[in-house]
DNA sequence: CTTGACGTGAACAGATCTGTTCACTTAACC
DNA sequence: GGTTAAGTGAACAGATCTGTTCACGTCAAG
């Protein structure tokens, strides 16, 4: 990808965190970028196209940061399953937390049928994928299914409960509970 | 409360929900209530002032709401720990969902001194409370507390899952692993 | 009958929003 | 040296945003 145009998406990944989806303009993103008006729309239709755009980078990152913690978790005998608490503690735990990019986006374009309510549903979909890929440790495959969907939903819960309470805590919290589900099963 | 003032507060409700609280300016609000701008600021003192008296409304509606059900719960043999699930159930599952206001109004006012964010976060916490309270089959205090932040962030995530994926059935994949908290104990 | 609270409608201010257009520059490449 | 791609800066359009102001209605209570 051309500099200019992965600029322009990582001040906007930036300042959509920090501020949400509507209240970053343009031309904030253009003025902190240093980036003219015309080229953003050079390589982008819409706003929405670079929020887009942004949402697709972040989420090609979260894909590979957790498939790497579930892969180092296997090799060095930890529970795979589990790992993506531990991503999450950091991630909760960094200065530059402000929630799920998608969570927040689903929220602001709140219609069913938007393009960006849409790319957050599939995002959450492959995110729960990722975690039933790393319930190597349970056989049955209803069962897998069953507790990636579970553990899907308490990640989440992390996540809202960590932005909007600003509790830190919140992965140790997801982990407890997702480790009791395992051990019981 | 005065007439006009609870109209502009209802339609303000259904429109921040539909389509979020950025997208929402006050002219449509305005023309779907039939009420005048000089009586909203009347009123409100800002559009700010409008979506804190639309959030504490609500959090009265749900307070109330889940009280309710955890007394009937406890009235008529159930589970009072359980019965928040099945306000999350009947709720995902009517017409008018559109995910929790304040975790969309804390997605929205991104910022943690914002005071609408906070107003999220207070809110949440005593939802926790609430939670905790109907927890009456626990008797150890310590023990309460703990799977009442669990079933907080229980309830978050289960509300995420079914706005995000628009799955309807999340509050009982929810009450499922709650109900297994409950029972392993 | 007057007062005061409540409300309307419309104009206005001033900012900000997304998106377009165009003449000009810069720099790499054949 | 000429071509081409990429970018700049600035003006512009037109819509929309929040918030203010003011002259004018309505109506119930004292």
């Amino acid at each position: 990808m051309q500099i200019r145009k992965q600029h322009l998406v990582d001040t906007a990944y930036r300042l959509f965190n920090e501020h949400g989806y509507h209240a970053t303009g343009i031309d904030r993103i253009l003025a902190e970028s240093g980036v003219s008006k015309a080229t953003l729309y050079k390589h982008f239709r819409s706003k929405d196209d670079l929020v887009i755009a942004v949402l697709r980078q972040r989420h090609e990152q979260l894909i590979q940061a957790i498939g790497k913690a579930v892969e180092q978790a296997r090799e060095s005998g930890r529970s795979p399953g589990l790992a993506i608490f531990d991503v999450l503690d950091e991630w909760f735990r960094g200065d530059h937390f402000f929630g799920c990019n998608f969570i927040n986006a689903s929220a602001e374009y709140a219609e069913e049928g938007n393009a960006i309510h849409r790319l957050a549903a599939e995002h959450k979909a492959a995110m729960q994928d990722l975690i039933e890929h790393g319930l190597v440790e349970i056989p049955n495959r209803r069962q897998r299914q069953l507790m990636a969907k579970q553990f899907s939903l308490l990640v989440d819960g992390a996540i809202v409960r960590a932005h909007t309470r600003g509790d830190r805590d919140a992965a140790q919290l997801a982990k407890k509970l997702a480790a009791q589900m395992l051990c019981q099963r």
